[in-house]
DNA sequence: ACCTGAACACCGTTCAAGT
DNA sequence: ACCTGAACACCGTTCAAGT
């Protein structure tokens, strides 16, 4: 799995081949199917094995921070390993999926919120995310960053087809980064109304 | 191009061949590569092919309205070709999509937000759409239902690992719909403080 | 328990050649 | 302008056989 990941890293999910797997790790391509089933498990595996990464953050009496401190580092991990986000769409079940997804819904549980508003905020907070993480590694995966500045020409050559577009200088790079753009998505989904405020007074745990 | 899109809507991703695309069309592959450059160029206009089928909706006087129709009808469509969304990681810069964020945008634009919070509010709007697009197309693509039962049996037997989701009925199908979590979710995305609220009064417009 | 060798049915793509 | 035929280098996977 390690070298399969490598590989996955170094040349997309194009790159990775049972055969390619084999010779890396000195084997018979044919040798790979005592230990996995298909292809796909070895997909399967990797996947695991990225969300491994996403660390588990210490839980504070903050809630708040504790979901922003889980979800950034979800969102770069899978910027780190551009090829992951967009081999979501397979069953993700794996023990370090769920786990993230219980500290994710157990923090926000501390706001006291109703389960179905609970249900509601995980699945918002998950899929925005994970679309995050899926439309910005399209771009680092184009290695060529040239790419984004013709896409923004393209919309700025036909400012009477996109005139909102233009003026709010949409995938302009210098007047705003994908990091900003999605902490403040993150400010939006955690500050907002139907949400319980902290406690003035925190309830003084030692 | 209808006969590529009709071949991944029955067989997903991996049934698109160059070779069956070609047999379909009652044609040698080596034709195709005439009409297109690589396979890449026939997953991209499938792709365009099936953004052109969101309608944009009629503009009226309520924004949020407006916001929620196009943005319902973007995710029916993807889940209409469940191979679609994890195809999003590659540039779309096709004329259906770009005219999709504008309008998507305009809307946003109608609230009177800044232009740095319509930027926020527009990913984070475009974002979580593909999210749960994605998401939800993993549970459509594996054509048996059962797994998903699997999947939250997978949950419920481990109630002391992953308490909060046994409690809140994590992919409980009795309990919540996707569909309608998605539009509590944009319920909230749309009611936020920090965006303007109609005035009272609409701009009485003929 | 773990690996090899040979083989099968399939890929995407190129290139010269036809009409 | 559009298509065919032959060919190349590559796939995932199976299965009998080895140690």
């Amino acid at each position: 799995m390690e070298t399969a990941v490598v590989l996955l890293d170094t040349s997309g999910t194009g790159g990775l081949t049972m055969r390619r797997l084999a010779q890396e790790l000195k084997v018979t391509p044919t040798a790979l199917y005592w230990h996995v089933k298909t292809k796909d498990d070895v997909l399967d595996l990797a996947l695991d094995r990225v969300f491994a990464e996403v660390q588990l953050p210490e839980k504070t009496n903050e809630w708040r921070a504790d979901v922003r401190t889980l979800v950034s580092r979800w969102r770069e991990v899978m910027l780190a390993h551009s090829w992951a986000p967009a081999l979501i769409g397979r069953p993700m079940l794996g023990p370090n999926v769920l786990a993230r997804t219980e500290f994710l819904q157990a923090s926000l549980a501390r706001s006291g919120m109703s389960e179905s508003e609970l249900t509601v905020r995980t699945r918002l907070l998950a899929n925005f995310v994970i679309g995050s993480a899926l439309t910005e590694a399209t771009w680092h995966q184009t290695g060529d960053p040239a790419t984004r500045g013709e896409a923004r020409d393209l919309i700025t050559a036909d400012p009477d087809r996109y005139p909102t577009l233009t003026a709010s200088g949409h995938l302009d790079e210098q007047r705003w980064s994908d990091a900003d753009l999605f902490e403040r998505g993150l400010d939006a989904l955690l500050a907002d109304t139907g949400l319980a405020t902290p406690p003035s007074h925190p309830t003084g745990r030692t």
